[in-house]
DNA sequence: CTGAAAGCGCTTACAG
DNA sequence: CTGAAAGCGCTTACAG
């Protein structure tokens, strides 16, 4: 491969000059210009990636950490990935990708190495074990997902307190008045999937507000134990007339079971689950759902971060915690409660 | 950050020495091995990536291609990227994930820049745009898919051929006589995808010697599009007793259009599709498959392209086109075709 | 067994 | 407007 030196000798200036000609960074006369940009055609010039970091200490890199986790529905991970992805290459970014289930050691070795200029972390719990190891790091970091301590970090999650909120108060609002809300699997939670019971408790509240019944129960994450367990729940509840969804394992497993149970929505059972249009989209499900925006999140993050390495917001900057409000998506799945 | 000078100090060695010792390239007396371990672990020190990466010329970064491309079907490219991303790191390497649109641009800017060693490219077309740009680059690389052209690369893939034949005759020696092969959409089929006319000939071949009457049509690679795509060709051939679905939206639409159509697998109709194992679970098929590979293609890409990278392979080594084997995972869903 | 030094390919003050 | 040179942080022949 050529270099900056091949171009400066082919084009007769120095190195200086063809590093400032392609940086813009001080006036260089047409005619140095012409045969750098000669020069650089003639020999297919890039300049090395390495090299240029070393001497910058910008690698241009963002790393993007995503754990598939062996009990979580991994297709509802890769919108987030598109949009941080997408994002990062408009802003100039490149992204590497960490999908080691030890987290914590890829991101130390990204961060200590400097192989990037600042780090996403995607699924974040409550007590994120990444945490600590992003805070002693030297670059910034922007997570999706809240933590239980937000310190030195910009934060970008759905806000699932009012997402519990809103969908209770929206079955309530046409009359329900006994409920189940089908979790995440106790072991999500368990490891610090904060969102879970944020949800609920939101939910729970409102329920006990307006006196009305909610069974909360867990259901799996994957098939085909969601299944038997939505029957579970169908069956222990005879008089639950809605069905509040914040498990996408569960969303996707909904019409083979409603099939089964010979129930239709909103005519026997009202659904409100809560996640993508894309994802509604690729499983094909017709139930109204609450917009959980991974691509929004992921852009929102990535953006913050690029202000954060760019220097446009320093460490002395606060740091932000910014919750994208929930938004009923009707797919027409809810309805009054079945008379009698 | 500490750099290789800070623990040369500290432990009261040149810094070759301490790169000897880190390497183990050389010779070290216990003392200075001892000294150095000690500086190493008071610094938290790791060398810098980059400056590695210059000296030696080797990044220990994998380049992923991996178009989103909006008319495929997302969920099933995420299982090539863990396979890949997976393999990756158990051997040392880092990913680089590039999903522009325009793969071509980002293959070249990887490569050109020198941040990578090597590339896997996935969703390969026969007539690839992105493979003039590899055979250019220094660099080697793996590709998840069979273009027109290999030279210059290794190639994986799943033996279509071989697939459409053997899932023609398992049904054919069911006793089936009339069959309906489920593609993809058509355009994905003109964009180069190659493997849909490579199975659906090999089926039709495969048909043509059994006298057998096989109706192909093609399908989106959307919902709800698929779902009507599906009906419609139902409708047409009322006369078929067996599916074959080549396109995993299909597969994953499939168990709502048979509720609606009153039809049960393989009472009515005897179905098998091509889908990975976990495809299957994670959209709860019912449906006997012939698995499609993709962590064992991944791994089998990377594995490859490390050799190269390593020099355990040289370019004066053949290049392999190596196609992995149908095999069918029987899930009840195929049996003999309904009387009368 | 060890150190001083060259070199990887850039960027950017410094001097003119 | 331009060039010579220092420096980024490593690795690795070279010399002892």
């Amino acid at each position: 491969m050529a270099t900056i030196g091949d171009v400066a000798r082919l084009a007769g200036v120095s190195r200086s000059t063809v590093s400032y000609a392609l940086s813009g960074k001080r006036a260089i006369s047409d005619q140095a210009r012409a045969r750098v940009e000669a020069a650089v055609a003639e020999l297919g010039y890039t300049p090395n990636a390495g090299a240029r970091a070393l001497a910058t200490s910008q690698t241009m890199v963002i790393g993007l950490l995503a754990e598939f986790l062996e009990d979580e529905f991994a297709p509802a991970m890769l919108q987030y990935i598109q949009g941080v992805s997408n994002t990062a290459h408009e802003l100039g970014y490149d992204i590497l990708l960490v999908t080691e289930a030890e987290g914590t050691r890829g991101l130390k070795r990204i961060t200590d190495s400097r192989m990037v200029d600042g780090v996403v972390l995607l699924n974040v719990a409550e007590d994120d074990g990444r945490l600590p190891v992003l805070r002693a790091a030297p670059q910034p970091g922007a997570l999706v997902g809240l933590p239980g301590d937000c310190t030195g970090v910009d934060v970008f999650d759905l806000d699932f307190e009012e997402t519990g909120r809103h969908m209770l108060e929206h079955l309530a609002r046409l009359g329900h008045r006994e409920l189940i809300l089908v979790s995440q699997p106790e072991h999500v939670e368990l490891r610090g999937g904060a969102y879970v019971w944020r949800l609920r408790n939101a939910a729970a509240r409102a329920a006990q507000a307006r006196g009305i019944t909610l069974h909360a129960v867990s259901g799996a994450s994957r098939q085909p134990d969601i299944g038997r367990d939505l029957h579970a729940a169908l069956d222990a509840h005879p008089g639950a007339t809605g069905l509040i969804l914040n498990n996408e394992a569960a969303a996707a497993a909904l019409p083979s079971v409603m099939h089964e149970r010979g129930l239709a929505a909103p005519r026997d059972l009202s659904v409100v689950g809560r996640y993508s249009a894309e994802f509604a989209s690729t499983f094909s499900l017709p139930y109204s759902s609450v917009e959980s925006a991974p691509d929004r999140l992921g852009r929102m993050a990535v953006r913050q971060l690029v202000r954060r390495i760019e220097g446009e917001i320093t460490p002395d900057d606060p740091y932000v915690v910014r919750f994208v409000s929930p938004e009923l998506v009707d797919r027409g799945s809810t309805g009054a409660p079945p008379a009698g």
